[in-house]
DNA sequence: CTTACATCCTGATTGC
DNA sequence: TGCAATCAGGATGTAA
């Protein structure tokens, strides 16, 4: 579910609301997520103060005040809440509340997730250079090394779809399902094609295409398709301004041609058939 | 190295 | 309406 503009909403709003605040106790009630959470990290996170949020690509960077660092990753369906003081102890779902941090203002911070293919990982103090999940990361997408040489030449000799290359975290990092299809959208460049056969002015335009969307989503708090919530628990409004994904069999909205879906990578995939080529 | 595919898990939606 | 099949915003490991 979430992808960069909806981990970096996350991270703006608890940048408002959690840092500073110190970790008194923390509880993990089911350990199974795509990578089994630590025994100790209760232990490790109490008492620490959060100092400052970060992101990388999807991932939220949880940095404590002894250098430790906490990363998290939602997988599909995971969420981080913020819930206020009034938050009631019947509200915990015990199927889904699967870590909880309590902080030093009555309020709690909430790890959910359904299908568990989120991650929370402890990282000691110093080791976040060496962490495995973001070793291999591609170049931020809003970053200027994210630029249309760069793309071209990870294009080059690949003879998989361009969707699927700009979906590869270790060639640009933050993009999934959902924005891959809108940038496509914005660029004029179908999904299917072969990302060795992009000429480089459609390269152009997908790089030139990247920053607006992810920052207007941003701007929009997220994409709620399903069942996305930020951390206020409120959906995201991006979902309105999507162009292409969800929309197979609706009009474009540019040109009236009913937007098609295809399976590209046994993913949903969206374009328009008319201002794609 | 690249690509194709199954897999982890639960819930919502679709189709009969 | 009920129930089963299908699909879902992600990432990884394995095999070819």
């Amino acid at each position: 579910m979430p992808e960069l503009p909806e981990v970096e909403s996350l991270r703006r709003i608890l940048a408002r609301s959690a840092v500073g605040r110190t970790i008194e106790r923390a509880r993990v009630t089911e350990r199974r997520l795509r990578q089994k959470v630590a025994r100790d990290l209760a232990a490790g996170v109490e008492g620490r103060r959060i100092l400052r949020l970060g992101r990388r690509a999807k991932y939220l960077i949880i940095e404590l005040s002894d250098g430790a660092a906490m990363v998290v990753h939602l997988g599909m369906s995971g969420s981080l809440t913020h819930r206020g003081k009034d938050f009631d102890d019947a509200e915990f779902d015990p199927r889904h509340d699967h870590v909880e941090f309590a902080l030093d203002d009555r309020t709690r911070l909430v790890y959910n997730d359904p299908r568990r293919f989120g991650l929370i990982r402890l990282v000691a103090p110093g080791g976040l250079g060496a962490a495995p999940e973001l070793a291999a990361l591609g170049p931020e997408p809003l970053g200027a090394s994210f630029n249309a040489e760069y793309l071209a030449r990870m294009a080059r000799g690949r003879r998989a779809a361009i969707k699927n290359l700009i979906m590869d975290q270790r060639v640009v990092a933050g993009i999934g399902n959902i924005y891959a299809s809108e940038i496509l959208f914005r660029a004029g460049v179908r999904p299917t094609r072969r990302a060795a056969k992009i000429t480089h002015k459609e390269i152009e335009r997908i790089v030139a295409a990247t920053a607006p969307i992810l920052r207007a989503a941003i701007g929009s708090r997220g994409t709620t398709f399903r069942s996305y919530r930020d951390s206020d628990g409120r959906p995201g409004r991006f979902a309105e301004r999507l162009m292409v994904y969800g929309r197979a069999g609706k009009p474009c909205q540019v040109c009236k041609s009913a937007i098609r879906s295809v399976t590209v990578g046994q993913r949903a995939s969206f374009y328009c058939p008319r201002c794609q080529r």
